[in-house]
DNA sequence: CGAACTGCATTTTTT
DNA sequence: ATGCAGTTCG
């Protein structure tokens, strides 16, 4: 469209690639097995590719991408590729970019967000926005919902805004506006005003020229069905669609692929409904099992040879996620030599654990293996602390991925509020971050009548702020304040086109006694922050323009963790996907831990098999060594819980798996099926720390508890009894509870008589 | 306006 | 235990 036709030509690239003419074999398919050939070169029509784990998937994406281009079935700008994660539409990028030998600026490829955002720029006016709208992070958000809640005089402790959130989030996951939500949807929130809250939010966000992650999707697809020339436009440009990670993809996601790919059907989607896990953030697996319905005459290509791990790594993992039910389907093989089986060892505790695993690493990486090359994957982030003792004790480094992100520091969006101010007057979320920060005198009070002002006559507070200083409304100190900073912001603007924008950031940071604030802070991590700004600033020059630089900053929300240094690797198994490593430690298999309570119990069956997509995803992360771990006992919020291993451990197929399990680790009862084979083995330092067993439940899997009454019960913990109401345990004697009421102080009870709260 | 206090929650996380 | 957020008191 309004793409310049240059760059991409087949002729430019071809001395990289060596492309022939014709149907000739082409030396870039040589290199691929039947499936992926198949996969890359099934270029017209509707295909699905199934890439089970470690099976060659970005390789066939990126070449088909080259392929496309490179037989010129299209120009670049003709082509649509979209993915999930920053990280993977660069390494999309980078690839295609190398394949080529063509720089790849300016192409449609990048994440569902960013290319919406571009869409959606261009045409902001047709869904009521300016096309310099603010993209609005969670803490905006909360504080919006939080202002509407408080407007409608709902308690915020009952309905917290988060929750609200929440809501909100997964109607426009599946692509709901707020006139779309019906009756019966959202009762549970504020007594059904759930929809009406929502709605109040987007026209606020409309007021303020703004929008969410889900509105970018959301306002595309409100647009493609607003005008139908943008539409066809778009339809018409998009001769061919390749879609990454499509077992990951939402309704909203789904719509705006399906409409777009209308008038082509050329439609690549490659995915694994294997390692979909991230349903609890709207995701469908549903979108990859009902492909074939949705694009009729869909060609499916399985990639079932595996690159990545040993046949008995790869068999443990098979036999896994054959418990689940309603797959696609996929028998992953591979030629690699046989290797170790899994190995699945019980520990007493956590610690026990914990050192097991890093006395282990220490090993490895004294023969010489390299430390980056091992991975510990966790199911909660919690989890970490244990090995992070444990590996600091043993002057092992590490790294946690996955911490807090540079873009969510304090100081980072206090920065970035005030360039977003600077480009975007209407910005009131920005604005009230940063109006009293630092400390200028305009507190509470003053901000409360001006935020009245501006709701009353429905103008953005920037706006309004000055419209009162016309008036005596506000108290002469405040105003003056008020006054110099509107007048600070006005300036900084009138900069935006003759100064560079690197020099008024840090004239904006310096002017506003930004920098002072945290100069003169004493706390100990002043001087650290001061270090954030600095690099946000070096940031900067990499853009062109203030506005670059923000939409990066609200759509690129990522950390870059240095991986190049030798350092073992901590992170979540949800983390982890799209990784391997040549040995993985899975620790942490027990019931209620993994699969996780809290899965189980909001999402039934389906949660646990989610949880089983999880374990399988943490297995097949491994190249030559797994290492799966459980303890008997672990301390959890400061209070020790027993557990069973969990129902994963005996699901892995006997015969590819070596048990290690000391003897009377259950108190001499059996362990669950498929921990067979005990090693005669005693632990002679083992004695039991606290009584208390905390029964997991899991419906379809009951394990007995081998405690009395008081069972899931511990002292500290708070209770509810119908008589006394609410109250704290302060002892346990037997069946018997020793229990302070809030009410009606303290007073014995049997503990089959409350509930835990 | 700022420091201290109280209550509460604590799976996974991208954009 | 621990951290965070909201509230309260000086």
């Amino acid at each position: 469209m309004n793409e310049p036709p240059r760059s991409a030509n087949p002729q430019a690239a071809a001395d990289t690639v060596q492309p022939s003419v014709g149907n000739e074999t082409v030396s870039y398919l040589d290199e691929l097995n039947d499936a992926q050939k198949e996969a890359v070169t099934a270029v017209d029509g509707p295909v699905l590719v199934l890439a089970g784990a470690g099976t060659g998937k970005t390789r066939v994406l990126t070449v088909r991408l080259a392929h496309i281009l490179l037989q010129g079935h299209a120009r670049h700008w003709q082509l649509l590729a979209v993915t999930f994660t920053n990280k993977a539409a660069r390494e999309m990028r980078e690839r295609v970019a190398s394949l080529l030998g063509v720089p790849v600026e300016g192409w449609w490829i990048g994440t569902f967000h960013a290319l919406s955002a571009r869409i959606l720029r261009a045409h902001a006016e047709i869904v009521g926005l300016k096309s310099n709208f603010t993209i609005l992070d969670s803490d905006d958000q909360l504080r919006l919902l939080r202002q509407i809640l408080e407007a409608e005089n709902i308690d915020e402790k009952r309905w917290p805004p988060r929750v609200l959130l929440a809501v909100i989030q997964r109607w426009k996951d599946r692509g709901l506006a707020p006139d779309q939500i019906s009756e019966a949807e959202g009762q549970d929130f504020a007594g059904g005003k759930a929809q009406a809250l929502y709605a109040l939010y987007q026209d606020r966000l409309k007021t303020l020229n703004a929008v969410d992650f889900g509105d970018l999707l959301l306002h595309c697809l409100a647009l493609f069905r607003a005008d139908a020339d943008v539409l066809a436009r778009y339809q018409d440009q998009f001769r061919y669609i390749l879609v990454d990670e499509y077992q990951d993809t939402n309704v909203a996601q789904y719509l705006w692929l399906r409409l777009l790919a209308q008038r082509h059907h050329n439609i690549c989607c490659v995915g694994d409904d294997d390692q979909s896990i991230y349903s609890w953030r709207g995701a469908e697996v549903a979108n990859i099992l009902r492909f074939e319905n949705d694009f009729p005459g869909a060609r499916i290509v399985r990639l079932e040879r595996n690159y990545r791990s040993t046949p008995q790594i790869l068999a443990a993992a098979s036999g896994l996620i054959a418990c689940n039910e309603g797959r696609l389907g996929k028998t992953l093989w591979t030629e690699s030599p046989e290797g170790e089986k899994v190995s699945v060892r019980g520990a007493w505790d956590g610690e026990e654990e914990a050192r097991q695993v890093c006395d282990e690493i220490e090993a490895l990486h004294a023969k010489s293996h390299a430390l980056n090359e091992i991975a510990i994957l966790v199911r909660a982030g919690f989890q970490t602390r244990e090995f992070e003792e444990r590996l600091i004790t043993l002057a092992v480094p590490y790294r946690v991925i996955g911490g807090p992100r540079f873009y969510e520091r304090r100081e980072i969006r206090d920065a970035i509020a005030y360039l977003r101010v600077v480009v975007q007057p209407d910005d009131d979320l920005g604005f009230e971050r940063i109006v009293n920060t630092p400390k200028r005198g305009l507190g509470a009070a003053t901000m409360q009548f001006v935020h009245r002002f501006a709701r009353d006559t429905g103008i953005p507070l920037v706006q309004a702020a000055s419209r009162l200083l016309e008036t005596d409304e506000i108290r002469p100190r405040a105003r003056h304040a008020l006054a110099r900073l509107l007048d600070d912001f006005q300036r900084w603007r009138s900069l935006l086109d003759t100064v560079s924008h690197p020099e008024l950031a840090a004239q904006v940071l310096d002017e506003s006694g930004y920098t002072v604030m945290w100069q003169t802070d004493s706390s100990v991590e002043a001087p650290g922050r001061l270090e954030n700004l600095k690099e946000l600033m070096t940031a900067l020059e990499d853009f062109e323009n203030l506005q670059g630089f923000l939409e990066h900053v609200s759509l690129v929300m990522e950390n870059d963790e240095a991986a190049d240094d030798d350092k073992v690797n901590l992170m979540t198994l949800h983390g982890a996907k799209g990784l391997e490593f040549e040995t993985v430690f899975l620790p942490g298999w027990e019931q209620g831990l993994f699969p996780h309570q809290r899965a189980l119990d909001e999402g039934g069956a389906k949660g646990l098999e989610e949880e089983r997509r999880l374990a399988y995803v943490g297995l097949t992360r491994a190249r030559t060594r797994a290492i799966i771990s459980f303890a008997a006992s672990r301390r959890v919020y400061n209070q020790w819980q027993n557990a069973m291993p969990s129902r994963f451990v005996g699901e892995l197929p006997a015969e590819n798996v070596d048990h290690v399990v000391q003897t009377g680790l259950y108190g001499g009862a059996s362990p669950p099926q498929g921990l067979l084979r005990e090693e005669t083995r005693t632990f002679d330092g083992w004695r039991p720390r606290r009584r208390r067993v905390a029964v997991i439940e899991d419906a379809s899997y009951q394990v007995v508890a081998r405690d009395d009454d008081a069972a899931g019960l511990a002292t500290g913990q708070r209770i509810f009894h119908q008589k006394f109401g609410y109250g704290r345990i302060l002892d346990i004697d037997g069946s018997k509870l020793v229990i302070a009421f809030e009410k009606a102080g303290t007073k014995k009870v049997i503990a089959s008589f409350v509930e835990a709260v």
